[in-house]
DNA sequence: GTCTATACGGGGATAGAC
DNA sequence: GTCTATCCCCGTATAGAC
């Protein structure tokens, strides 16, 4: 990976998060990442291989977080941890975040049905197993329930980002589950 | 208003919440719509302009409920609705909110930055009031929280219509408050 | 109000030199 | 690996006839 590529990537990632992906043109991608147009397409072929470049790396990016709750034994923790993935990987990771969520709302960008939220499956497995075994009566259904309130929180978190209170927020939802 | 401009928008409404909105060319929509590319100039001056007839729109279908949500003297009740208010929007409303909510991620049209969740206010609200007149611990908490979660099923339901469930889910969530 | 024809610019992409 | 120059299409928008 030469150092010209990773700008690309970078600059890319910004402005596709920040405008989305077809309001961004290639020419302001190569100016603000100080490089020539053709070198983009000769890295990445066109455009959407740039976009898929990108999204491997957020994948990437995302796997230890996920690995670390699927096999955190305690059950309790196991629910904190998922509660606070919104706003670790809000501050780790917010452009790779805001792209990810973006892409969902911007159906060019189908082929991806499969990703914008597979990802979470293992995550939501794990609460459903913690769920049953602290013995709540519908361990599904609070599932669903808390994934939507921290898809709601990170939505928030996406538009908003100066938002207040988002830690206290979090630490009431805690104490809710546990 | 013509037929032929209502036909202009209505195709309009399909193709952006579909589509998107800088993925969608006039001449689609011309296409669509039967219509010649001219005449969606002559009536809305501009794509934007089309867009922004759009919004109003959805504005207008929107006020209704949240009137009668507002007015709503059972404090109950009034959150019962407001649960109810994804789903019962999106059963009406499907295209319209499909397009405001991906708004809020193509963020070329940030002018409506008051706009995705300013309508939302006053249903907060009502619904801290009800918290509060229920003598919840945390009312502004809480109601943030609630908040989310409808984002987060509203959100659900757009990208996966078929979604089984549901209404058990917002049984359950009516059960918790009240 | 509506259509046809057309102008204009910018977007993605390629060729070829270095 | 990188840049410069260039192509071509398509998207928005306008002019003018009916």
């Amino acid at each position: 990976m030469t150092e010209k590529k990773e700008q690309i990537l970078q600059t890319a990632l910004r402005l596709f998060s920040e405008q989305g992906y077809d309001a961004t043109p290639t020419s302001q991608i190569a100016r603000e990442a100080h490089v020539s147009e053709g070198l983009i397409f000769r890295h990445f072929t066109n455009k959407d291989g740039l976009m898929d470049a990108l999204l491997e790396l957020g994948q990437e990016h995302l796997q230890p977080f996920i690995l670390d709750i699927s096999q955190e034994a305690n059950h309790v923790m196991a629910i904190h941890k998922i509660i606070d993935l919104p706003i670790l990987l809000f501050q780790q990771e917010r452009a790779f975040w805001t792209l990810q969520i973006s892409l969902k709302w911007q159906r060019r960008y189908r082929k991806n049905d499969a990703g914008p939220q597979a990802y979470m499956l293992p995550l939501m497995q794990r609460l459903i197993v913690a769920l049953q075994a602290l013995e709540w009566e519908n361990p599904e259904l609070e599932a669903n329930i808390l994934y939507f309130t921290l898809d709601g929180l990170i939505n928030q978190l996406i538009a908003q980002p100066a938002m207040g209170g988002v830690h206290t927020i979090v630490a009431l939802l805690k104490s809710k589950y546990g």
